[in-house]
This record gives C-alpha cells, sequence and structure tokens, in this order.
DNA sequence: GTCCAGGATGGGC
DNA sequence: GCCCATCATGGA
C-alpha cells in the first residue's frame, strides 16, 4: 500500500463518476470506490487499484511488485490523474466564465484523465476519429486482445495495451477482422512503425514548444489537428491544447448556449478566455454530456 | 431508410 | 486558401 498526497482541489469521487459515465473503458474496471488496472512495468506485470483514503489516495499492490515497479506506478498514477496539478488558476478563470462555472462548481476536484502511453493515445485516438465512443472502445479492446497482453486476477481479466512493436510488422488486412478500417489500419500500422523506428516518441514530442509539437505530430499520416491536440492533451499535458474540431466539444458548447453546433470561429472566440487552460476547459465541458449522476 | 458519431486525406478550383 | 467526396461502421 502506497498513499498519495493530491493537490488541492481534488476529489477522486469525480473522477470515479466521470470514468463510469463514459463507455466502459477495456484497460481498467471501475467501481463506486476504485479504479483498477494492470500495466507491464519493463516487463514485469502488475495489477494494482486506486481508492480515496480520507483526503488522500491509496494505490494497493495486487500482486507482488518489487519496489522499482512501486515506485514505477506511483508515477504513473501521478501522471494518468494529473495529481500534481494546482486547478486553482483554472476555477478562477472558470469562476467568470458562463460556460464554464457551473461544470466546474459541480465538478470541484475532477482531474483531467490522461493516457500516459503515446501509442495507446495515438491508437484511441485514431480508431475513435468519426466514428461514435462504444465502437471505438470495442476497437481498442480487439487491439489489446489480439495483440497485447493479458493478467488474470481473482477470475478477473486485466487487458494490458501493446506497445508499438506488436502492431508494426502488420498489415493493414490484418487489423480488419476487429472492424477496423483499411485507411484506419493504415495509419495505427504507420504510427506504430515510426515509433519503433524512433522518429516518434513522446520524449521527444515533450521536449518541443506547443506549436512544434503539434507540427511535428502533424507531418505523421492519420494525426491531423483534432488528433495532435487530443494527444497533447491527454498524454503530454499541455494545458493550452485544444481540439477545436471536436464535436463532443462543439455539441457541449451547443447545449450550454442553448443552441445548436457552434461554427468553429465561435469554438475559437471562446476558447480566447481560457487561454493556458483550453484542455481543461474542454474536459470540463466534455463532463457535460456524460451527465452520470451517482 | 437517414443521420450522426470525441476526423483525415486528397482532389479540384 | 476553401469545398467536397470518400473512407467506414454501428446505433438511434
Amino acid at each position: 500500500m502506497l498513499a498519495l498526497s493530491p493537490k488541492a482541489p481534488f476529489s477522486f469521487q469525480e473522477i470515479l463518476n466521470f470514468l463510469l459515465g463514459m463507455p466502459a473503458e477495456p484497460l481498467f474496471t471501475v467501481t463506486k470506490t476504485s479504479v483498477t488496472r494492470a500495466l507491464n512495468i519493463e516487463g514485469e506485470k502488475a495489477l494494482f487499484s486506486v481508492s480515496a483514503h480520507k483526503d488522500n489516495l491509496e494505490i494497493i499492490f495486487l500482486t507482488p511488485s518489487s519496489q522499482l515497479t512501486q515506485s514505477r506506478i506511483q508515477a504513473f498514477v501521478t501522471e494518468w490523474l494529473d495529481l500534481d496539478r494546482d486547478l486553482t488558476p483554472f476555477y478562477q478563470l472558470a469562476q467568470q466564465d458562463p460556460l464554464l462555472k457551473e461544470p466546474a462548481s459541480q465538478h470541484q476536484g475532477l482531474r483531467l484523465v490522461g493516457i500516459p502511453d503515446l501509442f495507446e493515445a495515438l491508437s484511441w485516438a485514431i480508431v475513435g476519429q468519426q466514428v461514435n465512443m462504444t465502437f471505438a472502445q470495442a476497437q481498442k479492446r480487439r487491439l489489446a486482445e489480439n495483440f497485447g497482453d493479458y493478467l488474470d486476477y481473482q477470475g478477473q481479466h486485466f487487458l494490458i495495451f501493446p506497445g508499438p512493436e506488436k502492431i508494426a510488422p502488420l498489415e493493414p488486412q490484418e487489423l480488419l477482422p476487429l472492424q477496423i478500417s483499411q485507411r484506419k489500419g493504415e495509419y495505427l500500422i504507420r504510427v506504430a512503425r515510426a515509433m519503433q523506428a524512433g522518429n516518434l516518441s513522446k520524449e521527444r514530442l515533450r521536449k518541443l514548444a506547443p506549436e512544434a509539437m503539434e507540427r511535428e505530430l502533424l507531418a505523421h499520416r492519420g494525426i491531423g489537428p483534432w488528433t495532435a491536440n487530443y494527444v497533447m492533451m491527454k498524454t503530454l499535458r499541455v494545458q493550452s491544447a485544444f481540439p477545436v474540431d471536436d464535436v463532443g466539444l462543439q455539441n457541449a458548447i451547443g447545449a450550454a448556449l442553448g443552441k445548436g453546433k457552434p461554427q468553429r470561429e465561435e469554438v475559437l472566440a471562446l476558447g480566447q478566455a481560457w487561454s493556458g487552460w483550453e484542455a481543461y476547459a474542454t474536459y470540463y465541458l466534455w463532463r457535460t454530456l456524460y451527465g452520470f449522476q451517482k
């Protein structure tokens, strides 16, 4: 067991509610009090769960884990749940914003749950392009089932997403049975190969300024503006990342303003008020779409 | 049957 | 630069 102390304001319950309200994620299980997932830490598979303990969080290691693995998992959870972020400036900004005021006060302490693994994030974004999320989750699950790993524990089956080395040798036709289209299969495989060749990595990207980072991502076939900003938001933790073209964001804004989907320029104009916090603003607006209430 | 999903690309103009 | 067809599948 290991305790974590997130920066206040923090609410694990809000995180759980958010996850429970989304289409089921294949890589972890969520209950009303905890989230449990398996990871492969440098060849060692480990299972852990995160739950609230008073004002703090605790990580429970469900499989025997070395000291090194435990500290890696701690770092993973900190990054995954954005525990070190100080949200105070965002809430100050949100308080004066017509669109953010309500969601921010209603979901005080909600963190932007990320996707620390770059290949997982890109894969998820690519299969999620222009299809509903339930369908996209099914494809992600099939990728994990067919090419990833797993850990069984007390009758439960925990999937581990494959690394790029598992996808790089494939041909798009081999992904068709998973209902991944020829074109998306090409995108996935090319991204996997670029990562394997070292031309695309989190380490390289994180050294770049946001503009250069986006350019670098856009250079890859299959990564457009939406995918680039989505990954910057979920994986690279760029707070100014802003997936303007996201249909969910547009719907959330439209609903909040009591009208239809806004134009691209309207979204950009609203985003100016969120400068530096576009990623969290987007996330809290997404939250309004999936109204899971206890 | 039609429309919409947390888009990207390449062509024509 | 913008507009448009195409890809491609499932659920409402």
